[in-house]
DNA sequence: TCGAATTCGTTCATGTTTGAATAATACAAA
DNA sequence: TTTGTATTATTCAAACATGAACGAATTCGA
């Protein structure tokens, strides 16, 4: 008999919480480390999902690369693309298909995103060790079936 | 020499966007679950602090529980006011502030919010056993720190 | 006691995220 | 082909969140 018996969802649900809210407090960090780029971390997100694509992508695509709805998606395109850091592209495959194509701008942009998270990714995990961080990779990946 | 030494925020930030987008995830299926009582989880955290609180609490403070701006909590309060779940009255010991109480139906609905994310709650943790909640719950203590 | 600084809640403008509805295109089956 | 079903991106309304500016009330120091 213990905590997590007499009071199962308690304990558990007390622990989402604080997950949450440790996934909302970094979040906040990396976007005050990106700001002075002009970014957020779902920003950065969109411009990493192109650089590791290597070659233009879908909104549809996208949108999975990020966790969001499309229609997320075709707003975040036209904010990046009226500052000039991705530009859309007609889909010579697919004429319903839009594909977001990053410029040297925004190859730029993303690599200073990158060097500014430095800092504060290393603050974040001060307090822990390196098999802390591989344990935690772990126990989080035990989390997000459905 | 390991994938950390050579690389430290590469795989530091990895693991934070994968804690970010955990916690979104459990987030989200969590307001799944609230969405028969009308509630979020952020409404529902509300209600808790009142709860917990067991007396009325200013609006201040309920934006401290719930760790968002003031402005936020009061088209909050606005809202769960609408819905006759919470109503403001009066502090005697300070016309500035205005405390939040709750009110029976908000009791009820409280109640039936903790209920309905039980089943939710259990299927995120259904691949943790008790000892991988509390190293998770231990390790994540360990990243809030400014 | 008087005045300055602080704290309280609210309003407003702005930004993010979602889901429903829509038009255009693709595709599969008859 | 034609018909019906999928999927594409977009628009729109709504919920959620932030920060600046504001009026009202309190508090602290001279």
């Amino acid at each position: 008999m213990n905590e997590f018996d007499e009071c199962p969802t308690e304990g558990a649900l007390g622990l989402l919480t604080l997950l949450i809210k440790t996934g909302r407090l970094a979040e906040s960090r990396l976007d005050e480390a990106l700001a002075s780029e002009n970014l957020t971390f779902v920003k950065w997100r969109t411009l990493e999902a192109l650089v590791k694509a290597n070659s233009p992508v879908c909104l549809g695509e996208l949108a999975k690369s990020i966790n969001c709805v499309k229609s997320n998606v075709t707003q975040l395109a036209d904010k990046l693309q009226a500052e000039g850091i991705v530009k859309r592209v007609a889909d010579p495959n697919d004429r319903r298909s839009i594909l977001i194509e990053l410029t040297g701008q925004g190859s730029r942009v993303h690599q200073a995103g990158l060097k500014a998270m430095e800092t504060t990714t290393r603050k974040l995990f001060s307090s822990s060790t390196e098999p802390d961080r591989i344990a935690l990779r772990d126990l989080l990946g035990k989390l997000d079936g459905r």
